[in-house]
DNA sequence: TTATATACAAACACGAATGTATGTATAGTT
DNA sequence: AACTATACATACATTCGTGTTTGTATATAA
């Protein structure tokens, strides 16, 4: 029973991801091994090294499958011409960042195994600069949208765009990172969309 | 050359942690073998098992070292008489641990590991509890500073402490991983006293 | 229709890491 | 002075993971 079709070989595939991705989140990328990854996915290494070359590029490709996607779904907000109000775009993107991070567990597993439970040195240490770029970049975006609405006098007064954008980077990052550490101990996701919202009231006209 | 003293024998157990934080920071914890750091220190791994059950217990010797002082370090400012503004106390608190973390190799190194070099699972998953704690104390302790700030009407009009805590809150647990995550792209380390200023601005009548 | 590349499974070879058990010289203790 | 616990070094056994190689049935292209 081998030798399957275009289409089965690349489901083995999807199917192999899905499995890394469980076990990834269960023991960490380290304790993983390959083996235990095609059991979890109902084939044998070989399998795994058809379609990986190692447990690196298993990875990425189980980043990629969740990390593109949800760029593009913040972006979509933060460029909406629907809002007029730059300060609303931020809102309603770090909002959506947010609901999709709890309502879609296969992302929530995903962001977890990258801030908990990898550790980046060597092979993996491209990872945290593949994250860091992104998050650069939306430290970018979100400066020129503050800009803008600097420009239309709907910033504060005595505010700098630079400034509030580090304050905003600095307070999504934390977010994420205080949801996967402190998950148990407090209801905190319940309250994300408040605390986005009384984030962005401080910088308001 | 065996049967030190015992003063001696205490020397290369801190050396035995010194050689694990470099071999940790360098490999991560999984990737770092005992032997690895037996041959750091310039011991065998009998010296390491002497000293340390496993892995594990000497990663939380390692981690309590500079975990304790670091709390005090805080707390002390966080606390200070000397401040009559408690939004004084909370900036100079913030100021002072990026000011370690800054200028003390040992513990940018040891969060280094704690943020990116270590897979929080089975016997590590506790440390993420550990970590949990602590940043959950903080919240406390800032909202009663914040309380005490709304009560001296050193608050800006409108704002709850409860709200400005937790945004607090978020804003250094980002700041603390952006130095790790985004540290070569940019010179955010200079930026940072300038960012902890701005947060605070922003809730000041 | 035949040939070949595909999509795996199975087997092999190797190193690396762990935990433990044992050896041993000496600092302390009585 | 003799004894014992200490502070390691050394050796052993075992397990686990990786990368590669080989085998093989079959989809697919010619």
């Amino acid at each position: 029973m081998v030798r399957k079709t275009k289409e089965e070989a690349e489901q083995t595939r999807k199917e192999i991801i899905e499995a890394a991705r469980n076990v990834f989140h269960e023991s960490g990328v380290s304790r993983s091994s390959l083996d235990k990854i095609a059991k979890a996915a109902g084939v044998t290494r070989g399998a795994v090294y058809w379609h990986f070359a190692d447990k690196a590029e298993l990875f990425f490709a189980m980043r990629e499958d969740v990390f593109a996607p949800m760029l593009a779904r913040t972006d979509a907000r933060l460029y909406d011409p629907a809002f007029d109000n730059p300060l609303d775009a931020i809102e309603a993107s770090i909002t959506e960042f947010f609901r999709v991070l709890a309502e879609c567990e296969v992302v929530r597993e995903v962001f977890e195994i990258m801030i908990s439970r990898c550790e980046y040195v060597d092979e993996f240490s491209s990872v945290q600069e593949e994250v860091g770029r992104p998050a650069l970049a939306f430290l970018e975006k979100i400066e020129r949208m503050y800009q803008q609405a600097f420009d239309k006098q709907l910033l504060r007064p005595g505010l700098l765009p630079a400034m509030v954008a580090r304050d905003t980077w600095a307070f999504t990052s934390g977010l994420l990172h205080l949801t996967f550490g402190c998950r148990k101990n407090t209801g905190l996701e319940q309250e994300i969309p408040a605390m986005i919202q009384a984030h962005m009231a401080l910088r308001r006209r």
